[in-house]
DNA sequence: CTAGTCTAGGAAAGAGTTTTCCCGTGGTCC
DNA sequence: GGACCACGGGAAAACTCTTTCCTAGACTAG
């Protein structure tokens, strides 16, 4: 009691039992223990505020209690919302969840999960699409590869392609009802913010608005797509960019509401009234992004939810051989910062 | 390297060394090792892609490379703001960040920092505000005591009055300042969103911004006060209430930045014009919510940064007999959301 | 009544590190 | 040349659990 840890030994002498009848009352393994004894262990472990050392016990059973997320950036509201599912699954089972962010860095992203494979981690959740980069994907399923051979298992969000069980949004569908509805409000020139060339969530969005612009018999012109980076800042920047050498389009889609939100920030400076000069539309609705004015269009991904799906991937029932993948379909969202065209 | 792990031994064996030399190559200790051994055993260790056991060296060393983070809601940006602080400067040195939601619940928090003992963490960084009730206060102290004892340290974000390192923002200056430059902008009856009576940030921005108010002679009538809860929905609410019983200022303070977007949000709702028709202030310049329109007047607290600074308490130097007290001063940013009174 | 089965308890063997302690070698100083 | 020291290396204890294996006793069946 005085000088730093009680053990299970100490808790064992003090209630007179041996070590292994302790241990057996404490975690309630299968073989059962007398009521009597039982009584006197949990009562001297209360006593002597027995906490059982974590680390022995992931040694001694080689399978830990912890589970890894791994997001680019937790401040970004998109990952911390998916954050906050995958927070609550693992807490209501008692397990202990470890924060990892990349800043995009597959390099970070592997260090980590070395990291989480030294403390024998049960699972991990990879959150963030994957670039289109191949030597990258490569040593990440590598890595992958080594985490699963440990016992550990992996699931994704939003990164289809790598060997694991995924929850991902169905983008391309998503991106492609938005544009239907857009089409329908009267629009025919777009522009788009199109984020990262090489970033595969980036890339299914904008194939999905392209083909149902198609479908529609409409042409995307090149000088329309503005590629930048996938932030606030990155959405402020591509709309400079794209106003800068002017544009027709009467409506600008931004594959994510991030982005749309700089595009709106940007439009603003420019002295542009949305949705009467331009209308604006993004993907993902942010919850905290709601209360922007005007409220943005957007396809609303139950981001919440979707952390705790890939948590429930990752963590119950059996390991499948073959990679689950659960889509999400993803709802468009029409509020004020779409309206029809004025020209 | 065929079959689930490699461990040291294995390392020592193929380099032709003893475990003991092995281990104090790879983690480089006190004692030297000579340059033909030491290349022998890195080689070795490359080679059978050696990764050490982390619960082993916790268990050995006693000591482990966790640190907690416990936060109320992960997915509120003023918690995501501070904690990617808190990653940034644990990951520079290479420790791990275990993240814990509480949801504002003593219990869970209780239980989060004893599971935090349990596995030995290093550190931990308490974020949120106290509530003012004694007793769970008490209970709290006590964790944190044992916490200690176990040759863990424990730093504070915002909660002043608990026995550790704290970094907290001048509340009570930072809201007598922002008071100050709404009362020159010509404001003379305030409404404020006070926030839960129990909360001990927002008792002091709401003591600050009245002693602001007694200062330059005004009073603070009692139904221009609303408490209700910290968040986004609890600002919504609490402007129905008060606009609905009807409210003769002409701004609005509201104790934080997701307050006073729900109170924007209400206003709008209800028809009203911000700042025509009535100006709203906030706290705490949450970067999500800057792209805001009309973008909030508030006050600027340096949240990463603080995180950082948390971190910094908690994790370098010495650890001191005295608590050390980091103040963090507020910045009052003006921006459209207030305007001088109309009436 | 004996052989066989089941049960609860304990001794001890791990789990993979770190670290203490001991030993031999080689150098330095009178 | 002997006493002393510094140094690099290894054997083994320590860290705290879980779990296997063993044993003694109680019970059941024939």
């Amino acid at each position: 009691m005085e000088s730093g840890y009680v053990t299970l030994e100490q808790v064992a002498q003090h209630a007179g039992v041996s070590l292994a009848t302790a241990s057996r009352v404490i975690n309630g393994s299968t073989r059962q223990v007398s009521q009597r004894l039982r009584e006197k262990v949990t009562k001297s472990a209360q006593e002597l505020g027995y906490l059982a050392n974590a680390s022995a016990q992931t040694l001694a059973r080689n399978s830990s209690s912890l589970v890894g997320l791994l997001v680019h950036d937790i401040s970004d509201p998109y990952f911390s919302s998916i954050a906050a599912g995958v927070t609550r699954h693992t807490e209501e089972q008692g397990l202990v969840l470890v924060l990892g962010t990349t800043g995009r860095s597959t390099q970070t992203e592997s260090r980590i999960l070395s990291t989480l494979r030294a403390h024998r981690a049960r699972a991990v959740v990879l959150v963030g699409s994957r670039s289109t980069d191949e030597e990258s994907n490569r040593r990440l399923a590598q890595e992958i590869h080594l985490f699963r051979r440990q016992g550990g298992r992996v699931a994704c969000v939003s990164q289809e392609g790598l060997p694991a069980d995924t929850v991902t949004p169905d983008n391309h569908a998503g991106a492609a009802d938005l544009a239907r509805r857009l089409i329908a409000q009267g629009h025919r020139e777009f522009a788009i913010l199109a984020g990262p060339t090489d970033l595969q969530t980036a890339r299914e969005r904008l194939d999905g608005f392209h083909s149902a612009l198609s479908g529609a018999g409409l042409q995307l012109a090149h000088h329309n797509v503005v590629h930048g980076a996938f932030t606030r800042d990155g959405g402020y920047e591509s709309t400079r960019r794209l106003m800068a050498v002017g544009t027709d389009a009467t409506c600008l889609f931004a594959v994510n509401d991030v982005m749309a939100t700089g595009a709106m920030a940007a439009l603003r400076d420019l002295g542009l009234r949305v949705p009467t000069d331009l209308s604006v539309a993004g993907f993902d609705d942010i919850p905290t992004l709601r209360d922007l004015t005007p409220a943005l269009t957007t396809v609303r991904l139950p981001l919440e939810r979707m952390g705790e799906q890939a948590a429930a991937l990752a963590l119950d029932g059996e390991p499948t051989d073959q990679p689950r993948v659960v889509t999400v379909k993803g709802e468009v969202v029409e509020r004020e910062s779409t309206a029809p065209p004025t020209r």
